[in-house]
RNA sequence: GGGCGGUUAGCUCAGUUGGUUAGAGCGUCUGCCUUACAAGCAGAAGGUCAUCCGUUCGAGCCGGAUACCGCCCACCA
């Protein structure tokens, strides 16, 4: 009848289950109680372009541990989860998914992926919009199950009753109606500017998405004769291709070499257009030459030129990056074998000076790192300084917190240089622009439906927008859109703000500092009181993780070997904010190791619990039933366990404490570190230990079952507090207990099960002393090589109180240090190790000692002694410090020098005796 | 070009208002299969806190400079 339990944990046989019964009993909806506090957070919604990876599960576990911890401490808990479409990335990953089952016979080739997505991308065009589309719902059914699976294994305590997707109707309603006020109110144009386009990808991208990057490039220096043949400007460019869309020369208006010359006309080379050369302030005199070529279709900066100036914009590239027909005869070529023809032919008319090295940043599409465009395109864009001012104000006013405290700073100073944002694609995938326009009357009607005739002139043909929205402006709206926005539901009003956000730095502003100014516009209040922005996992080499490199590690595959808990806990216990996290199965290791230990702690408890007679069994069942759910003390007991009882309370009280304040400022590691030592190097090495013969003997009737009562109850205390870090072995354990084998989860009772009456300090004191003389004695032992022999001891104090501890607690010193014997003294020992300067012991034994290895250790002791004893002299004599330091400094240093005294003598009487 | 972070034990990292002898995990070494746990127990060794200067009675911590590493932002052709 009685259930073997294994030595081993094995994650695997409990987790699944767990895992399952968590969800089917949907646990984690929130009550919805307005009497207690409420606690929101909506999930940043992963993309559905694949599964999870770990630093996902580094901000599911962050977040896991925070909304359990506030669970447990009686709040109304929401965790909303979902899923981001992701448009540009997901539309990419399905074109290559369609290119790959077209080519599977690429396979294992280096260059199959470009291939592939060349390929998908001349499928997706030849199969036309709605197939796609279908295609792309296809896939995010798969790619959102499997991580709504891979949420559920891991844990995540989510209310999915309240899942969401952005492109779900009611979501893309609120989508639509953001875009249609924000029109409305101006904040929304459309117009032709410069902006940043991926070839690849054939659409534009913001600003934020171009990453730049540092490359060896050169300075070429062209020469663009007068067109009355009387000499020549130089020029220089890092883009020579570009000159065939010049349209002026620029220089200085205050630059004396070419002041003469404003005005004339040059033949732009290769072409033979004539160019005027125009004076600018933008162009710094110092560089290159001092004169620009101006190329307004294709240089934000030449945009500004050329509009200053009245000036032809000339687009000679296209789409594809390739030449347009405005390239003349270079129509058709790729931008860079342009590039190359173009500089064959100035070499050719000797009109290239010189070129010369030069390092440039070049931007690149953040997706696919092909070098970015600046194209003259008509797009969709967001005014965006009308909107800053408050969400600055929101942050500069404390009613958004963000931790750790210096990307405060970052996300100002962005906000401060916001400029406007490009928002729509030419992509399928994604909430297409609502809009119209009259092919009659030019009227734009913004309508979610097709209106059907012109409202202005009655025109029936409108042409509809076919580009979509950047993802980022759907997800911009999550937080208030997830609860049901724009109705006004008892969800948004009783979750909205929510309490929390936490995210990666990385999309800090793609994706914060954005819900921030959109929260405000729509909701009028913030969409979340703090913001933490938690550290990249990188591998044990600290190289970020990537496909590529092979050194990505999956999160359930780690799980699956090693178990959830153990993985949670290695990240949460790395997690220091600020800084990046060094990840490694070693470390996963060692907290698997930890799990085992807890494992076999239950098990030591469970294992001896059901040797006991049944009707002992039952009276301490009943004993720690009738303790309080939370607020209890130690049960009293005899003398010689008391201690040991109200020292563990003590402890209990003051880590729930600790754990607590560290959770509240988001110092995950503190959290952690915290209660793995509390759980293992003193709930296990010292009150397990001190308590193990009471807990392993047969109990009559008569005896008490307190001991017992209060293990079990500081055990499942420790089981609560570990319970956010590592959900499943502690759900398991608790089950275990005395009267909660029916009941429904750990994760719904309180946090903090022992009083703060419990906090003992003598208790602490006294235990230290205890505690301090085993360590002491081991020690010694070992050091003397006594490891293997029968030793006995003897302990000496002229205090009356440290001399009844010792009695007390005889038995457990002798047992705990591994003595023969103890002998308690009163008054001082000749050659005595000293405790405290009131206690002191000494080891007694038959044994011959190396008295050389003895004088030795000895001897390294006193030097030891005597450097510290020097420096704390030569502090005590300065007067400065005693004058100037706070008293409690220089009574502690007075103390400290009455220690190493007494020590320092004790030393020089062993040394003495050696001879 | 602007801004930020890091440099502490062999490795990975903590160190919260400046205050005794700077900590942990892993690794190493010694002794233990002690009836919860060898993924364990009991011990040990190992650091001029990157360098220099300063403030202070007192600096890993505060200020300045230098070196190296890393990150972010930026319309220098």
């Amino acid at each position: 009848m009685q259930t073997e339990i294994p030595k081993i944990y094995s994650p695997e046989s409990i987790e699944p289950y767990w895992a399952r019964v968590w969800v089917e009993k949907e646990l984690y909806r929130p009550v919805g109680d307005s009497v207690c506090k409420r606690f929101s957070l909506a999930i940043p919604p992963p993309n559905v372009t694949g599964s999870l990876h770990i630093g996902h599960m580094l901000e599911h576990t962050e977040i896991d541990i925070l909304m359990r911890w506030h669970r447990m401490r009686g709040e109304d808990v929401l965790w909303l989860p979902g899923t981001d479409h992701a448009s540009i990335a997901t539309q990419m990953v399905v074109e290559q998914e369609i290119g790959r089952e077209a080519l599977p016979e690429l396979a294992g080739r280096a260059s199959a992926t470009a291939a592939w997505r060349r390929e998908g991308r001349r499928l997706r065009i030849e199969m036309g919009r709605k197939k796609f589309l279908e295609r792309c719902w296809q896939w995010k059914e798969q790619s959102g199950g499997r991580i709504r699976k891979q949420m559920e294994r891991l844990g995540t305590s989510v209310d999915w009753t309240r899942e969401r997707f952005t492109m779900d109707a009611e979501y893309s309603r609120a989508v639509f109606q953001v875009f249609a006020r924000l029109y409305k109110d101006g904040l929304i144009y459309r117009g032709t500017y410069i902006v940043n386009w991926c070839p690849r990808c054939g659409t534009a991208v913001s600003d934020l998405e171009v990453a730049h990057e540092e490359r060896a490039g050169k300075l070429w220096y062209i020469r663009y004769p007068f067109e009355d043949g009387t000499g020549y400007v130089t020029v220089a460019t890092t883009r020579p291709e570009t000159m065939l869309g010049d349209t002026a020369v620029a220089v200085n208006p205050s630059d004396e070499r070419y002041r003469q010359v404003v005005g004339s006309k040059l033949g732009l080379p290769l072409l033979k257009r004539v160019i005027p050369i125009v004076a600018d302030e933008f162009v710094d005199p110092e560089f290159g030459t001092g004169a620009v070529k101006v190329t307004p279709a294709h240089d934000p900066n030449d945009f500004a030129i050329a509009s200053r100036h009245n000036l032809r914009q000339l687009k000679i590239l296209d789409e594809e990056g390739r030449m347009t027909e405005a390239a003349g005869p270079y129509q058709g070529l790729d931008r860079y074998k342009a590039r190359e023809r173009i500089l064959d032919d100035l070499r050719a008319a000797g009109l290239l000076e010189r070129e010369q090295d030069h390092d440039l940043s070049v931007g690149t599409c953040s997706r696919c790192k092909t070098v970015v465009e600046p194209i003259l395109s008509k797009q969709w864009f967001m005014k965006m300084q009308p909107l800053a001012g408050a969400a600055i104000r929101a942050v500069e006013e404390g009613r958004i917190r963000i931790v750790p405290e210096n990307y405060r700073k970052i996300y100002l100073d962005w906000m401060h240089n916001i400029h406007d944002w490009c928002i729509s694609r030419q992509l399928w995938w994604g909430h297409r622009i609502p809009v119209w326009t009259c092919r009659h009357c030019g009227e734009v009607i913004v309508s979610e439906e097709s209106p059907g005739t012109c409202p202005k002139c009655a025109g029936r043909s409108l042409q509809p927008e076919t580009d979509v929205l950047d993802t980022w402006f759907s997800s911009a709206l999550w937080p208030f859109a997830t609860l049901g926005w724009p109705e006004n539901t008892d969800d948004l009003r009783r979750y909205y703000p929510t309490d929390l956000m936490i995210m990666g730095f990385d999309i800090l502003f793609f994706w914060g500092a954005r819900m921030i100014m959109m929260g405000l516009k729509f909701m009028d209040d913030v969409p979340f009181r703090e913001l933490y922005i938690h550290a990249l996992v990188r591998d044990a080499e600290r190289q970020k993780m990537s496909k590529t490199k092979g050194n990505v590690i999956d999160p359930l595959e780690v799980t699956e070997q090693y178990g959830t808990d153990a993985v949670r806990f290695a990240l949460a216990i790395s997690a220091a904010p600020g800084t990046d996290i060094a990840f490694s199965y070693d470390k996963i290791k060692s907290y698997r190791a930890f799990a085992n230990k807890i494992w076999n702690a239950g098990r030591f408890i469970v294992m001896n619990l059901e040797q006991l007679a049944p009707e002992v069994r039952d009276r301490v069942s009943a004993a720690t039933q009738a303790a309080p759910k939370d607020g209890f003390e130690p049960l009293p007991t005899e003398p010689a366990l008391a201690l040991a009882d109200q020292w563990m309370f003590s402890r209990l009280a003051a880590v729930t404490t600790e754990i607590e304040e560290a959770l509240a400022g988001y110092r995950f590691h503190e959290a952690a570190y915290k209660v793995y030592h509390f759980f293992w190097h003193e709930f296990c090495d010292w009150y397990l230990e001190w308590i193990k013969p009471e807990i392993t003997r047969a109990l009559g009737p008569e005896d008490s079952c307190n001991p017992w009562a209060n293990l079990l109850l500081s055990f499942e205390s420790a089981l609560h507090l570990l319970h956010p870090f590592m959900p499943f072995i502690t759900e398991e354990l608790w089950h275990r207990l005395p009267n909660h084998a029916d009941e429904v989860s750990i994760s719904l009772r309180s946090f903090a099960m022992v009083s703060e009456r419990a906090a003992n300090p003598t208790a602490e004191e006294e235990f230290e002393n205890i505690r301090s003389l085993v360590v002491a004695a081991r020690n010694a032992r070992a050091e003397s090589g006594l490891q293997k022999e029968a030793v006995g001891a003897r302990a000496a104090s002229e205090d009356a109180a440290v001399l009844e501890l010792c009695n007390v607690h005889r038995q457990t010193i002798q047992r705990l240090a591994g003595l023969e014997s103890l002998e308690i003294v009163s008054g001082r020992l000749e050659g005595g190790i000293p405790i405290t300067s009131a206690f002191e012991f000494q080891l007694v034994y038959e044994k011959q000692v190396d008295d050389e290895a003895e004088r030795a250790r000895l001897t390294k002791e006193k030097e030891k002694l005597e450097a510290g004893l020097a420096r704390v002299k030569k502090q005590l004599e300065n007067r400065s410090f005693l004058d100037r330091a706070p008293e409690d400094v220089v009574r502690k240093t007075e103390n400290h020098r009455a220690e190493l005294e007494v020590q320092f003598q004790k030393v020089v009487e062993s040394l003495e005796r050696l001879g």
